[in-house]
DNA sequence: TGCAAGCCTGCACACCTGTGCAGGTGTCAG
DNA sequence: CTGACACCTGCACAGGTGTGCAGGCTTGCA
């Protein structure tokens, strides 16, 4: 089981067999390139916050969203940017109104068994 | 069900029941804001290469996981500097080597069923 | 058609953060 | 005692990012 790359040979290690347990566990670099990424997304408490309210209370607008979160309008539009880039949420139009909800599993999963799950 | 705060009142709603319900999935600010904080240490592919280490492999020392990650060993430092600084993981000396290992449930959960649970 | 509501965009500012390098401290082996 | 190893720290740099404001666009209602 030799998983250490060959630009990394060279280097001392305390654990050879503990070395190669880690680059396994670890897995594809792009793998957690893309999950990084998406807690960046989680990082920010605006973000978060909608994230939440989407997850638990479905479909919401954006004006709707700025009094839940006392975020104002501007920044509660540039944060479902961001998420709708990412995929993590999409918006339905109805009239001049614009629902959003969260359509991503993973981080629902991430939302519910984490953030909601660790409430004291 | 009031759950809007005084200083938000007199905006307007578009359904002014979900956003009570919104208000409450989103619960404590200060929750929120210390999960934020939590997801911003995961946000780093240097970081959570080495959380994902530590949390399949357990204890490993600076140098090793400098090997595994292929980060330089300062990085490696600085970066379980902070971790500890936030209680994600901690140190126990043997000798001149230092092996860390992940404690906080709470992250193990997030890593087990979202970055490694989504693993296509 | 005119007006207001809902939503979006652009720009400029300050702030934080990851990175690399050089060098320091403490510990063990010979 | 001396050297090598494991780990840590400080500093300076570049880059990304959240924030606020002002204003524009589209839609629906009277």
């Amino acid at each position: 089981m030799h998983l250490v790359p060959a630009d990394r040979a060279d280097h001392r290690t305390i654990d050879g067999h503990r070395v190669c347990e880690a680059i396994a566990a670890i897995g594809d670099t792009e793998h957690v390139r893309a999950w990084a990424e998406r807690f960046a997304l989680l990082a920010d408490p605006g973000r978060l916050s909608l994230l939440l309210a989407l997850h638990e209370t479905g479909p919401l607008a954006v004006t709707d969203l700025a009094v839940a979160t006392g975020m104002r309008d501007p920044a509660v539009s540039q944060a479902l940017r961001l998420l709708r880039a990412a995929g993590l949420v999409t918006g339905e139009r109805d009239g001049r109104i614009i629902r959003y909800r969260l359509v991503d599993p993973a981080i629902a999963e991430v939302l519910a068994h984490g953030v909601l799950g660790y409430r004291d």
